[in-house]
DNA sequence: GTGAAGCTATAGTCAGGTCAAGGATTAGAT
DNA sequence: ATCTAATCCTTGACCTGACTATAGCTTCAC
């Protein structure tokens, strides 16, 4: 039994957090003293530790509520559906990515050091001894073993849909 | 000279929004009728042009009015900075999958389709024929040529920081 | 008996807006 | 010329999510 006090140090966590969290019911305390005090037990402190390890991956304080009082079933279509989104968001980076790039032009030396475009793959492929059928074949490759990879990864380069499906219609 | 009305229009804002960049004075009228309306001149609506383009790459709306009332070093600043966020939120999403698939377990058939790890990689290119002395070209030319995008790569496959260290260290 | 730690309840923060109230003006139809 | 509907104005509250902060009170430990 630990009070909000000693729960605080334990977990860094703020004081104003588990507050916040028993407001939600995401994180109450499962007894409390004769004064009214907070008393987490050690399975509550084992709900916050799962609580934190969720909400490192990103999942609202509201969906993890509903990991945790429910079933596997439940678990895995949220986890699932928090890949789902962050898929999207990777997608939207990548969009902006190379709409900065366009807008700082050819000039910046940003441009060669922190993204890759076509060209820049093509060349490293080649120099490491790859040829244009080598190429061919890795994408064929890529497109039958993960497909939704292989178009992130054309996408990051920068290529658009159109160049992206003659690509994927190799046989 | 249009009202907002015809603005909201042509530009697909709402007017409210439009009313809110007058308030942040990121995008306001050049005139006003007799009747106080607003009138925004052409030279407004490429204004506007402008901050949707801007926000398009995901920058604020607070830097898109330093952007525009500024000169180019500042320009590029920015995007640059932008930029540099995009990495960082790329880098978050990419540990967020990661711990995702340890929590969903080996079970899932997400597993297979959504994220590429490691020994998937190295089966696509085993697959389009590259050898082990290829790879390992492969990864010296990417170090060589984009030591930055090679990390962000070996990392959106789950490479650990250890092993990183050791593939970048081939000569 | 005093200072730290606890309690509840309410309010504020951030971005990027959205919405509503209440009133003025304008355009189109009669 | 008048009526009505649409459009416009300003000001200020409200929205989401995950907290953080403050006020005013009680209780505990030394």
């Amino acid at each position: 039994m630990q009070t909000i006090g000693q729960l605080v140090k334990k977990s860094g966590l703020s004081r104003s957090t588990l507050l916040y969290y028993d407001k939600l019911k995401l994180l109450s305390p499962s007894g409390r003293s004769a004064a009214n005090y907070r008393l987490y037990t050690p399975e509550d402190t084992q709900r916050l530790a799962q609580i934190l390890l969720y909400r490192e991956a990103g999942i609202s304080l509201e969906n993890i509520a509903v990991l945790l009082d429910a079933q596997d079933s439940q678990l895995s279509a949220i986890l699932e559906q928090r890949l789902e989104a962050l898929n999207l968001e990777m997608n939207e980076i990548r969009r902006q990515q190379q709409l900065l790039l366009q807008l700082l032009g050819t000039s910046s030396p940003l441009r060669s050091s922190k993204l890759m475009n076509k060209q820049q793959w093509i060349a490293i492929l080649s120099a490491s001894g790859m040829d244009e059928a080598a190429m061919r074949n890795w994408h064929i490759e890529f497109e039958k073993k993960l497909p939704l990879v292989h178009s992130d990864f054309l996408h990051s380069l920068g290529i658009d849909p159109e160049e992206m499906a003659a690509i994927k219609a190799y046989r």
